[in-house]
DNA sequence: ATATTTTTTTAGGTTTGTCTAAATTTATTT
DNA sequence: AAATAAATTTAGACAAACCTAAAAAAATAT
């Protein structure tokens, strides 16, 4: 495998995250999850054409190549690997372990990732319980699911919160709920959709509305 | 401290290991270094003028201003405190740790740099026994010492080669001289400066021509 | 002291990745 | 089906960091 700049990484990765089974990433929406302008996008993706990495028709948007698809994999893993070293080792908080593998992932070195991933007993999942890609790209399904959904009486852990909200996060902060915090159902409220959680142990209520964007880990 | 390009802390890097007390860096002695043109460094000496890191005059060389060294010493802060965790944590050899540090050390996050230092204890010396500065640039004096200068009967490791010629290279590998060899002086014969040594416990008689340029560190 | 060589700088060009503004294509309304 | 709006591409420009070739300055040799 070649190697590539970083922007080019961050395009194959981005698209990776934005294509779905039936639809192609558009050139508006890729620029905006850059934050770049769609000119830009075009250049680039004629760049990547070129290469061999995407698929792209002029104002029909673009997929992946399976060319494509295998480096922005390679890239996925680097970055939640990185992550879960920055948690689990530096003892960084979960919010923090993303920007700053933001860098880390475009340090290219095959010998690097083999043997961090060593390091850290190949962790299957990050701290924000996203799987993370073996060598050859494969990786479990997310367990992530919303709190919303878990089965009462069932442990999980807190893996994810879907909206990085500076009001959010105070409150999370306040209730002392964290990425690896342990959550149990107690009991659901159909009425208003709250629940009775236990928290590390102590007893805790939620609203519906937090609740859906807590997102756990079951064990 | 700002944020720098990669470019500009390779530039500021090399000039700090090239300058002495005395003696301004010439242009061409930094073109060989950093594998550029001689053209390129006047370009990027203006810059880093206009940018007060460098005091620099046309066809004058140049060093480094107070706050340049400050930069310099940031940075080679980080790429020993990589290459101590890639050896100690990751167990890279230690002829390998020095090109992943190179890309690691552009990785701009004090707290990343900071929490990375107290994971590894502080330690003070890299795999080379070169000194890490600390947060303020305060480092202790080099470990290395060239073989020749080693007392006698004192165990020390092989921890640099200074002339990368293929030829001595060659001769290295010959004699089962390595990075983290365990060698001990036995004789030294004042006549023509060979040395008698063992090298990993195995005997060996050194021209002093070659143990001039073997660099070892006390344990 | 002049001529020659070496070193350094200048001038102008290239690539990468970005941008703005204008043009074009596609989608949506009426 | 035109007209309008939205999305996308093209054209041309710019900064960073490099380059080559020519010019200029400094160092060295005769």
């Amino acid at each position: 495998m070649l190697n590539y700049s970083a922007s080019e990484e961050n395009y194959l990765k981005t698209i990776f995250h934005l294509q779905t089974k039936d639809d192609n990433v558009t050139t508006n929406e890729l620029a905006e999850r850059l934050h770049t302008k769609p000119a830009s996008i075009t250049d680039m993706m004629k760049k990547l054409k070129t290469r061999k990495l995407v698929n792209y028709q002029p104002y029909r948007g673009f997929r992946l190549t399976a060319e494509g698809k295998k480096i922005a994999l390679s890239i996925i893993r680097r970055h939640r690997l990185w992550e879960y070293f920055l948690a689990e080792k530096l003892k960084f908080n979960w919010d923090e372990v993303h920007e700053v593998a933001e860098q880390l992932e475009h340090v290219s070195s095959k010998k690097l990732i083999d043997k961090l991933d060593e390091y850290l007993d190949r962790p299957k999942f990050d701290p924000h319980g996203d799987p993370i890609p073996d060598t050859n790209g494969k990786m479990e399904a997310s367990r992530q699911i919303s709190l919303v959904a878990l089965p009462i009486n069932t442990p999980a852990k807190v893996c994810y919160v879907a909206d990085q909200s500076e009001l959010l996060l105070e409150y999370l902060q306040e209730k002392k709920i964290n990425i690896g915090s342990v959550v149990v159902v107690r009991k659901k409220f159909v009425y208003d959709e709250s629940l009775e959680i236990k928290l590390d142990n102590k007893p805790l209520m939620l609203t519906g509305q937090l609740a859906k964007k807590i997102f756990v880990c079951r064990q």
